[in-house]
DNA sequence: GTCTATAGGTGGATAGAC
DNA sequence: GTCTATCCACCTATAGAC
């Protein structure tokens, strides 16, 4: 792997470990194998290499979620699109953390907060458009499109951030995974309109 | 106020600001009119100080959740937690960050997180205590009640969590307070045996 | 592109006076 | 209990040799 790419890796690994606090140009350098002053010759400083690690983390997130446009109908879509989140939670736990479980003002990236926000909002849009889809499928009931989706991204991310703060340590991966389907199953339960709710 | 009082107001007030990384003795000190050495009179270390923050972080947490008891049906009692839940997180915004939005291992307290754990866990068994009522008077479907509080859990904690990071910033507090409410109904519609989802 | 040397800064913690 | 003085560790970032 390049050396570019290695800082990369080395640093969300880091920053997985220690977190914001614990993270250091020192830290990455010593896990790359090079001086610390070789970084700089691949970012231009502390600030440039996380705007990097989330700019690119984004980049993957936004790969994962398109899988879910594979999806036949509106509900399969949605379904998919559940699945792409934890599938990126749980395989990219750093950029997922850096992405969602840092406070935009911890992070200090002033510059970057910009284009943080504007992927966060094109995120937001590509699920409330999965949700308008399945209400005029007639598979959601009437309700505020925003809400609804709000609701769903709340109560996933919320699950995957309990698993990634080690608080759901009990679970083997496979009881995660199929806690998820039970999240998205409940999940589906609580939109669907009352005409589709007799089993 | 006593200076130890006010040293972990000031603490959590820091905490919230700057996060882990820019949580440091000496901006402690400053904000408390103090010299840094004085915070040693009252804390061993660094790691003390902010365990007592943990520690009175859950105490609080604790009594916030007792009130759900006041209710009289088991669904108004989870309904009441519910409200507790966010209440304890608007109005402690840095407890709530510190002992549910950072990683253990970020802390770096490896002899308070067995308390930790152990509060956490307390938690989580009042509210499987509560999902078992509920089951139990027949206004949730019979699932498991590990996987239906964990569901509760998550989707509450979802919902906090990207309130306290800055990601809803566009919802003032009283359509954040509407969506509380919405998200309790989902939560609800979402558990409720088949009988009971006809309208 | 990578190194060593180094400047300049921040932070945890202690010693001892008051 | 609080202060000043101080030590030491670690950090970001630059300069200049190779």
């Amino acid at each position: 792997m390049e050396t570019r790419a290695r800082i990369l890796h080395e640093s969300g690994e880091l920053l997985r470990e220690k977190g914001m606090a614990g993270f250091s140009m020192r830290g990455v350098a010593e896990r790359v194998g090079v001086s610390a002053t070789a970084l700089y010759r691949h970012f231009e400083d502390k600030d440039a290499l996380l705007a990097t690690l989330l700019e690119e983390g984004f980049s993957t997130f936004g790969r994962y979620l398109m899988r879910a446009l594979a999806g036949k109908t509106p509900l399969e879509r949605l379904r998919r699109a559940g699945h792409a989140y934890f599938d990126f939670a749980l395989e990219h736990p750093r950029d997922y953390a850096l992405m969602f479980m840092t406070p935009c003002r911890e992070l200090g990236l002033d510059s970057v907060s910009e284009g943080a926000k504007a992927r966060m909002d094109g995120t937001f849009v590509f699920l409330v458009d999965r949700v308008k889809e399945c209400i005029a499928a007639g598979v959601f009931a009437e309700q505020d499109p925003r809400s609804t989706a709000l609701h769903i991204w709340a109560t996933v991310h919320g699950l995957a951030s309990l698993r990634l703060n080690g608080q759901l340590e009990d679970l083997d991966e496979r009881a995660f995974r199929q806690h998820v389907e039970f999240t998205l199953d409940r999940i589906e339960a609580s939109l669907a309109p009352a005409s589709a709710r007799r089993r």
